[in-house]
DNA sequence: TTAAGCCTACCGTCCGGTAGGTAGATTACA
DNA sequence: TGTAATCTACCTACCGGACGGTAGGCTTAA
């Protein structure tokens, strides 16, 4: 049985992804927590709290996770294989919370607004290395390196809307399409 | 000088595509207009009748944009290229919009909602076709016809994101990074 | 006795939208 | 051609309701 704050925020992901952070209201939110709007403020302290909480917790755990998946993984080629099939898993594992992250940035406040795109921009640079590393070896293609990799990432992304659980392929089998589809690009042969 | 109507719907592609839909009043676009803001009513219906126009004309275009660009082309591989750079060169060209029309569906009515999604199916059964027919051909790699679909039309929406007009790079040199990179990633060899 | 965790009741503000009016241009007709 | 009627494009003033958030009290368990 979880805990009251950790009802609130699954129960936001739920409306956040389905109604947008905008169009979903705290006293909803409480409303299907079976509890009344005021308690929201014992656990948050306003509604874009909540917004930023979800925020951190995707990026952060996204990061960990392409770390975990790349360590002790040499080969350039290699790489850009892990981290395709780590964005793309996770896309669909945290499918709610990923398009959270990916649509309602302007729900933050100014102050954590600046915070979250840091960790966006260093999760990007990981990937951007990667295909600059391929670069230099000569086995990826010599293109810009930022439309290389915005291109890579948003494709995976694109999961995180359409995908359903159950579906006609399994999260494995999407990843390995993805991770195909993208080598084939940067490959220069 | 355009008409008053023609401001309003510009003004409003400004701030939702800066703040969003729901974050955007209406007393707000009317002071952007230099009007008050029972002055829109006059030429709106709604809130929601100038989001719904704004996708409207958007995916209309879009589609005709399309359609002439592909018009006297017949090779499959030479059709895949042009529907890629026409998509590319549309979204960047009319940014604002095509974000708005990418994020905002959730602000439309029940009765205007599917009227979009099914001009969307429409443009994407295009481009679904090409791929296609380029796999009976032998020249398309043999993958999920909608997975690829989908990724490449999202890559390039993510240009519609990020693209600041002016910038390092001229639309066209970044819709020919976008086609080789799709053509790439769909080609056997 | 204390504090966690919730409640009821309420605040001021802003929202989308409406009612009704008006200045000025255009049109219809004697 | 003069004038009455109508239309266009806006205005001021207002409505009910929903919003995010707050104040302060109640209950329960340690």
């Amino acid at each position: 049985m979880p805990h009251m704050k950790d009802t609130i925020t699954s129960i936001a992901v739920e409306l956040f992804h389905r109604k947008g952070y905008f169009a979903t209201s705290i006293s909803e939110i409480a409303g299907q927590c079976g509890i009344q709007k005021a308690s929201i403020y014992y656990h948050y302290a306003s509604k874009e709290a909540i917004l930023y909480q979800i925020h951190c917790t995707t990026m952060d755990d996204l990061m960990a996770y392409l770390r975990s998946n790349l360590m002790g993984v040499d080969d350039i080629e290699e790489s850009m294989r892990v981290a395709v099939r780590s964005h793309v898993r996770f896309h669909l594992d945290r499918q709610k919370e990923t398009f959270i992250a990916n649509t309602e940035l302007r729900g933050l406040t100014p102050e954590h607004y600046p915070l979250i795109v840091a960790k966006r921009n260093t999760y990007e640079q990981i990937v951007q290395d990667i295909i600059r590393r391929g670069c230099a070896a000569g086995i990826f293609v010599d293109e810009d390196v930022k439309i290389l990799s915005y291109a890579i990432l948003t494709q995976c992304n694109a999961g995180a809307i359409w995908y359903k659980p159950g579906g006609r392929l399994s999260v494995d089998a999407i990843a390995e399409v993805y991770v195909r589809f993208a080598l084939r690009g940067l490959m220069v042969n």
